[in-house]
RNA sequence: UGGGAUGUCGCCAAGCGGUAAGGCACCAGACUUUGACUCUGGUAUUCGUAGGUUCGAAUCCUGCCAUCCCAG
């Protein structure tokens, strides 16, 4: 392979990782994002992300650089974030940054930089069939697969990119990195939204878009007023923590109206639904869907796959049917089809 | 103003003389490249208030205060 690969460094282990092992037989170089916003609280950690994929680079003896991407993330990412969630809906911010960020103004940086290939340390693999098509198929690591919000790749992206983690579990990688000498070994797993430090989302929309939070009704299935809300941003389907309210029994999000700026609470049983519709579509393994399928589908990150019908009800849409009633189905989640281990392809849910 | 009833954590609510259940809400962790869900843990030295009876009271007695209902 005679390429020569970029490969996306966000300061953590993972990517570290997959730097690593990239770079191993190639012309190589680190490329960490920055996507802080100035005067931002976390514009020091992410100084300190490009500091610490800058030292890891030093230690593979590659050249890094930083993609100056605020912009672009600003536009496609977080505005749409808020604006989703002003129409009382749910994004899933993930989806679009690797949409139209890490797999599309970075990519497009890393052509430009005299790159043909981007690797970056999600957990999935990239297979080739037989007849040239590419194939997205779920980690080797089922608990670290990534795949559910990657699911919008094109095949001229997946002909691109690599995963150099997709036949590694994290302990191995671990190991790795505990081999290599990599500081960023100990680095903490989880984070929330990467552009809200403090996980307070609704405080975040609220700063960042200048809106008033816009009070209003609690509504009870039949209409009973229960109470007030702090503002419809502050809710999404099936949350129980947080209203504030006390029926005696468990309250849930049942659904939303921007609208009205009501949110309708219920109990639990509410909250089951079987049919869906999705928009924006992608598929994998063919370009349209021309007879139904059933398919295995998840409607939000952490869910296990469950068995849906799956029919192409227009040139854009897509309806879903599972066989068993599913829980919170949100508008504005992705709902991913998988074959066996295999993306079938996915939308956003409407 | 008469008559009746009630006052236990933010809400609901056990307790009925032996040293404050539980649910909801809330808080903290865990989980997690989204939001949620879930799980674990925490949360009244105190029972409207002031006295009294008792070895011992949220539980019995008395005054006061507050709220609700019925009268008018």
């Amino acid at each position: 392979m005679n390429s020569k690969i970029m490969i996306a460094m966000s300061g953590g282990v993972d990517s570290a990782v997959s730097a690593y092992l990239a770079s191993r037989d190639r012309t190589a170089c680190g490329v960490t994002m920055r996507l802080a916003f100035d005067q931002d609280e976390h514009a020091k950690t992410a100084a300190q992300d490009i500091k610490d994929a800058a030292s890891t680079c030093v230690a593979l003896g590659i050249p890094h650089v930083v993609a100056e991407l605020s912009k672009e993330f600003r536009a496609l990412v977080v505005n749409a974030f808020i604006r989703t969630y002003e129409e009382g809906k749910t994004p899933n911010p993930c989806i679009d940054c690797n949409k139209e960020i890490k797999f599309g103004a970075l990519l497009r940086f890393a052509k430009e930089q005299g790159f043909d290939r981007l690797a970056t340390g999600h957990y999935a693999r990239i297979e080739k069939n037989s007849e040239g098509r590419f194939l997205l198929r779920r980690a080797k690591d089922l608990t670290k697969d990534q795949t559910y919000v990657l699911y919008t790749l094109s095949q001229e992206v997946l002909s691109q990119v690599e995963f150099p983690l997709g036949n590694m579990s994290k302990a191995e990688v671990k190991e790795v990195a505990a081999a290599q000498g990599f500081a960023a070994v100990h680095r903490s797993e989880s984070q929330d939204i990467c552009f809200v430090p403090n996980g307070d989302y609704a405080a975040f929309i609220e700063n960042y878009s200048g809106n008033a939070p816009r009070p209003g009704k609690f509504l009870s299935l039949d209409g009973r007023i229960l109470g007030e809300h702090r503002g419809i941003v502050h809710y999404t389907i099936g949350q129980r923590k947080g209203l504030g309210i006390s029926l005696g029994r468990p309250a849930f999000v049942v659904s939303k109206s921007a609208a009205d700026n009501t949110v309708t609470l219920g109990a639990n049983e509410d909250l089951f639904t079987r049919r869906l519709t999705v928009e924006h579509i992608n598929f994998i393994p063919f370009d349209e869907l021309r007879s139904p399928l059933t398919l295995l589908a998840k409607a939000r990150y952490r869910q296990e796959a469950a068995p849906a019908r799956v029919e192409q009800t227009g040139k854009d849409e897509l309806t879903v049917e599972f066989h068993e009633p599913q829980r919170a189905i949100s508008q504005g989640q992705s709902l991913v089809l998988y074959d066996g281990d295999y993306v079938i392809g996915g939308g956003k849910i409407i």
